[in-house]
DNA sequence: CACATTATGATAACGATATTCATAATTAAA
DNA sequence: TTTAATTATGAATATCGTTATCATAATGTG
């Protein structure tokens, strides 16, 4: 049985003594239903395509909330901009991003989570999260 | 025979046909003289300390020729500020880095790679760099 | 030196994100 | 279901790192 990303949500929502609202449930339905990778600009224009009334700032805010509440994650690419992903169905921390057309490919190896967690270890380091990127071209763009 | 960053920088410098000034020097040399991951702040900060008529637009202008001229590079960890370090003595692509104290430690494993090479050519990747980071508590911050 | 060109520093502009504030919506109590 | 306290909202404004503008200064080549 699984706790939706929803459920997860309006829990936290309530267990802080927030509030849930129209927009928020908007927001979190948009963001699901997307595939990973998203900014702030692109949810909001995917919202405000049917639901003009929405704000900037509450997209802001609710994706904070979001983050807190563990069912997303903030990502840094090159750009400016802030990207979020869906955690429910396994952290994805390993991307090859194509630095012509921006696609992005995500990747897991084994043996290198293996390593990374000897290399720390080797360090007295104890590992919260990871991040790998390899930059470069694309099949497509290669071509 | 190895060409110290101060040749390469104006070996670059005159074959763009762009000018030495002292300015450019002595950012040159505070950021030689750092250890790695400076940030534009910090480099004016310290030069301004010896030098008070060094302006911030020239500092970035100057590590924006730095990177340009290949003997620095910009790194961004999650704070909102760019980074810098030296390439001289190899890339440093792969880092610990401690989510308490914002110690950051240099590794480098050559089966991860190797490994990254192999996972690129899978997916008909051509990589042009990377970048792997391990977030969590330094050894320091642990106990 | 002359003079064409590039560099500089102060300031203003910029874009992404955060904050403020008056008003609206939610929730729990009555 | 009303009430009242509390949180949420959207518009506007502020902030922060970075970049662009522009008048003036420095560089370097002939
Ligand atoms: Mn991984
Ligand atoms: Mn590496
Ligand atoms: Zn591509
Ligand atoms: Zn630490």
């Amino acid at each position: 049985m699984k706790r939706t990303g929803k459920k997860i949500f309006f829990d936290f929502i309530s267990k802080n003594g927030l509030k849930r609202s129209r927009q928020r449930e908007l927001i979190l339905d948009a963001f699901l239903s997307t595939d990973r990778h998203m900014s702030i600009e692109e949810l909001y224009l995917k919202l405000r395509a049917r639901h003009p009334d929405i704000g900037y700032s509450t997209v802001y805010r609710t994706m904070r909330l979001l983050v807190e509440s563990g069912i997303a994650r903030e990502f840094h690419f090159g750009d400016g901009q802030t990207r979020f992903e869906h955690l429910p169905g396994g952290e994805r921390n390993d991307h090859l991003v194509c630095t012509r057309c921006n696609a992005i490919t995500q990747f897991e190896n084994e043996t290198i989570e293996k390593l990374q967690g000897e290399i720390a270890a080797s360090h007295g380091f104890l590992i919260e999260t990871h991040k790998l990127k390899l930059y470069g071209l694309c099949a497509g763009c290669r071509a």
